[in-house]
DNA sequence: CGTGAGCTTGATGAGGGTCAAAATAGGTGG
DNA sequence: CCACCTATTTTGACCCTCATCAAGCTCACG
């Protein structure tokens, strides 16, 4: 593999070192169900192997049953499947502090491929390892469960933007979900902005539009006063407002 | 629940009792996940509560988090979101021996709703006793475990359709997914012809087409001579044919 | 200072939505 | 067993959202 990139020294929005970067994964899981100070612990120490990966490359084939885990720790990836190998259509987001994939919950392979959007650092997590440590500490595990269940949520939630909601409510789903997720994990500043580095082709390839439209509905948002997008940054000017362009109901991104 | 109709009178596939009914679960199950004989009887004795359902009731509202698990034992249910309180997406259809939402795994609820396209027939698991047959046999949650990833992977699926494909294609490759999934289970005759009580307006609002045009989409497929269709039944008389024109690849349906 | 990736704009047309109404099929009660 | 009534399917006409094609623009980067 040599798309991989070891070390940070390129990463623009913080310096800190691996350590910190794990964080985002406990941080994420606790969100999920709650966590003593010694599963934190734990479930820390399970990232491994923390390194960086180059914008566009594919993480996982779909097919490959693997011997660990794949945790974001930075950056945007994306679920996607191809069609006719020349139609993609991306079927959900992995942001920082997510799993890449919920197979390794059923030692099974899901068929799904990731690829990066962004440039990305991952954190790996040995199975046989995390089964030890699920033992002493399942919540770790219920955690996980949860978050395939928020998985399976958030991917019938973008069915139902395709099926049910226009060019305008898919793009203002796409932002709240974008901006709520990134919000509870903390990387969304006080102003409302976040980073958000994938291309308008890569949300047309999301959410089922040529670019050229989500050229256009983008620019309806800004005349709305809504958003500000541009230089691989969002800022949700009128979060209220917006939401309510897309319908939009985050409890399909909470567990419980 | 004035819906409830027990007993089977009416039932013009089968005559079997409860104890049959039962059985799909199992087959099910034991085609995720290889299963011995004890666990086979040990996970067929967990149905319990054998009850009917009216076609168009709603089984499950997302939010209550529930100490028993619902199985689909004859029928056809579907997960569905409503937008508006007017247009309403469904989100992937539940067939004869699927669990009707896997939220038990992570004791969360996933927010999905649940309603029966036909008449139906649903057992009820116990989660209390589940989760201390679990003990002994841990496959029968691997099972289910893998039961949830296919699920997950199906919701993908239908973003693919309703993003990528066309409404010839979306059609085909329903079938396609409905007719794999019920050969599975067994529920297929030898000809290809199977129970699909389902209404065009149904199938459009899981395909994100208008009733009008699932309807002239349905003329395509029947002038093609691929499948029949009427009176709640389909024949697929040309699978292979079908399967080209929805780019159909079940892989996604199989755990690994 | 060139060069390519990504963004923006305009013009044109197709796939599928909507509206309205007719034709069938089921289901019910008499 | 028939007549009625409602749900579903089918057909036709018209229109709108969004795809496609084509070109010009901007900006980061070597």
């Amino acid at each position: 593999m040599s798309i991989l990139q070891f070390g940070n020294t390129m990463s623009p929005q913080s310096s800190s070192p691996d350590q910190t970067d794990a964080a985002v994964f406990v941080r994420r899981l606790a969100m999920l169900y709650p966590l003593q100070a010694a599963e934190i612990q734990a479930a820390e120490d399970l990232i491994e192997d923390v390194h960086t990966v180059a914008a566009h490359q594919i993480v996982l084939q779909g097919d490959q049953p693997s011997d660990e885990a794949l945790v974001l720790l930075r950056g945007m990836a994306c679920h996607y499947k191809t069609i006719d190998n020349v139609r993609r259509q991306l079927t959900g987001f992995v942001l920082p502090g997510d799993f890449c994939d919920y197979g390794f919950l059923s030692s099974s392979s899901t068929g799904q491929c990731v690829a990066t959007l962004t440039r990305c650092v991952l954190g790996k997590i040995n199975l046989a390892r995390l089964s030890g440590v699920a033992e002493r500490h399942p919540h770790i595990v219920v955690a996980a469960m949860r978050g395939a269940a928020v998985d399976r949520a958030s991917a019938r939630e973008l069915a139902v933007s395709l099926g049910a909601r226009d060019a305008l409510q898919r793009l203002a789903h796409l932002l709240c979900e974008i901006h709520y997720r990134l919000r509870v994990v903390g990387l969304v500043s006080a102003n409302g902005r976040f980073e958000f580095g994938v291309t308008q082709s890569e949300i047309g390839e999301a959410l089922g539009l040529s670019t050229v439209h989500v050229n256009r509905t983008i620019q309806q948002l800004r005349r709305r006063k809504l958003v500000t997008m541009g230089q691989g940054q969002v800022t949700i000017l009128d979060a209220a407002a917006l939401a309510a362009v897309a319908v939009f109901d985050p409890r399909y991104l909470r567990p419980n």
